[in-house]
DNA sequence: GTGAAAGCGCTAACAA
DNA sequence: TTGTTAGCGCTTTCAC
């Protein structure tokens, strides 16, 4: 009875491999791969008998092979560059919908995803390890940081990588992100519109992102001939506070507007206006950056500047997809949307 | 000129497999294998110059096919299961706050993290599609959902996995969380002390964490002769405000207490309070759960139960890094902190 | 201390 | 329509 001593043989140990279910089927691995993978070749008597078998003894392929053999993997990775003393400038608000979103558009075209945290100080190499690693097929990075130079070099010669931040004149790795100039320039205007005559600009200048925030807000304050000053300010919420408290008794009476970076800072900028006594919108203007949900609960709802994160995450993987398949894809630049609540 | 027509033969092509370093070594692929592993039997000079060739040709070994070999893969899925109309039962904060506690733990420790988000409804195996699937060594989940039972079975068949959650008595799956009993104690405590007589439970009852936070909250409550209602409120943040602004103005005048299931919705009905002109604490007194980093922020800030999340993070991994090991470890239940700031 | 050889489990050309 | 066969790139016995 050689049916009998196959089930027996195979009673202790699961039905593992395709060769397994081979066996039990009377088949060849071949034609078990073949049936497994919906090849129209295949008999389709056949193919629904393998699939009812596999689905019955709960049979999984074993991806590391698959991958292994043709050279690919299903996985996108996406790495977060951590800059120098890893401060956060992305808000945790903000990534989370990013990612969310992206695990959801990756996973709709089959692909799994792969979160890297790195620390490019600490690991010099860390954009060919990972892409030449063999774990991914393409790469996702969230946030030029101080990187933009390694990612440039590193977009020469690895062409399936897209990259979320500020877009350079005449960089050369593929990026989607805001046009973040163009929001600095709305946000300034909503202030000035306000009645806002002197304006601070809280946040650091040096992340590229922050910095053509800055750089719009001055185009209208210069053309308007009102004064900007710039007050570098750290994204991690516990020096936040006192920063921004500092900056405020030392320029308070010298200004009635404020452009914050982010809405994560203009939320503890309103916490700090508010504890000063200093009423918004009346002594002083404020609008914020990126429109997280947190931005309508404030008292007061804060104005802000809206970006598409959804749209973005779209852009992202969907240009990445095009570059899987040899495109040469250009940059993204999305339009970054005025919203106006009860802050300025 | 051997040498010659093998630099030449490889000039094209990069230095890609273990066998073209070989070439170039002069040694055989086994060695290469063993030198870039450290492996002591290779001999201190040929390992040196094996693994400098490899630096200067950018050589990266080939995951997929160490792993297969290896027939482990150096990757810990990470799964956030999405019950029923997908509304978030865990805050972007705080989930990301863990999600990055975990990702350096396991970056410490050698391993990825492969994120997938899963739709239970949608895909009733999305736990042994991931577990079965070969690309990971263990599992860890990120709140038990409405997915318990199935949880339960899986536990009983794959032991490297462990759940972030709530503990049930004589539960078999691991898992790592707050007591959150002791948690809802220690509100109610805060907010009778605090002078309230009559208490609202704000959040859905239905999820275990939330339904633990209530029942300790009752014990207290019910020893307290002070009653207290439960008021169901989706964590989606834009029906949010709409359902706390229903709950208050149907409840406001009986209820001098607030018990919010998590900061998210604190902060949400602060807010909600404001605009309703009941002055907080004097005629409402407000606790949350979480402390995250938001909860220092608003205006006053906020009463709340601390989580620990990188406690919390390191027991996961941990006992995943246990369980890996073969060993069928305990589940790891957490101490939650009063934090008194102005709210209650 | 190193080389040769046998696979890990799967897929895809090539035969039949 | 199916079976046979030759690897994917690596690791690890087993010889020497």
């Amino acid at each position: 009875m050689p049916d009998d001593s196959l089930e027996t043989s195979l009673a202790d140990g699961q039905v593992r491999t395709i060769t397994d279910l081979a066996r039990l089927a009377g088949v060849s691995p071949g034609t078990v791969s073949r049936a497994l993978a919906g090849n129209a070749l295949v008999n389709a008597r056949t193919r629904d008998r393998i699939q009812q078998l596999a689905r019955t003894h709960g049979f999984q392929l074993n991806q590391m092979a698959s991958n292994l053999r043709r050279q690919k993997t299903g996985v996108v990775g996406v790495a977060i560059p951590l800059g120098h003393d890893r401060r956060q400038q992305i808000s945790d608000s903000f990534f989370m919908t990013l990612l969310g979103h992206l695990a959801d558009e990756l996973t709709e075209h089959g692909y799994d995803l792969m979160l890297r945290r790195v620390i490019p100080d600490r690991d010099e190499d860390w954009l060919a390890r990972f892409t030449g690693s063999g774990m991914v097929d393409g790469l996702i990075v969230i946030g030029q940081s101080d990187q933009f130079d390694r990612i440039e070099e590193a977009a020469a010669a690895y062409l399936p990588m897209v990259v979320w931040g500020n877009h350079q004149q005449g960089q050369r790795h593929c990026v989607v992100g805001t046009d973040n100039r163009l929001g600095g320039r709305l946000a300034a205007q909503q202030l000035i519109a306000a009645g806002a005559t002197s304006l601070m600009f809280l946040g650091d200048t040096e992340p590229m992102e922050f910095a053509a925030r800055f750089a719009g807000a001055g185009d209208v304050a210069a053309r308007a001939g009102v004064p900007i000053m710039a007050c570098p300010t750290h994204l991690a919420i516990d020096r936040m506070p006192d920063e921004i408290a500092g900056h405020l008794a030392r320029h308070a009476g010298q200004i009635d507007g404020i452009f914050a970076a982010t809405d994560t800072l203009a939320v503890a900028c309103l916490k700090a206006l508010q504890d000063r006594g200093l009423a918004v919108p009346q002594r002083m203007r404020l609008v914020g950056f990126d429109d997280l949900p947190l931005a309508g609960q404030t008292v007061p709802p804060l104005t802000t500047i809206r970006q598409d994160i959804a749209a973005g995450a779209r852009g992202l993987v969907d240009l990445l997809l095009r570059r899987l398949a040899g495109e040469k894809t250009e940059s993204l630049v999305l339009p970054p949307e005025l919203v106006v609540r009860a802050t300025a």
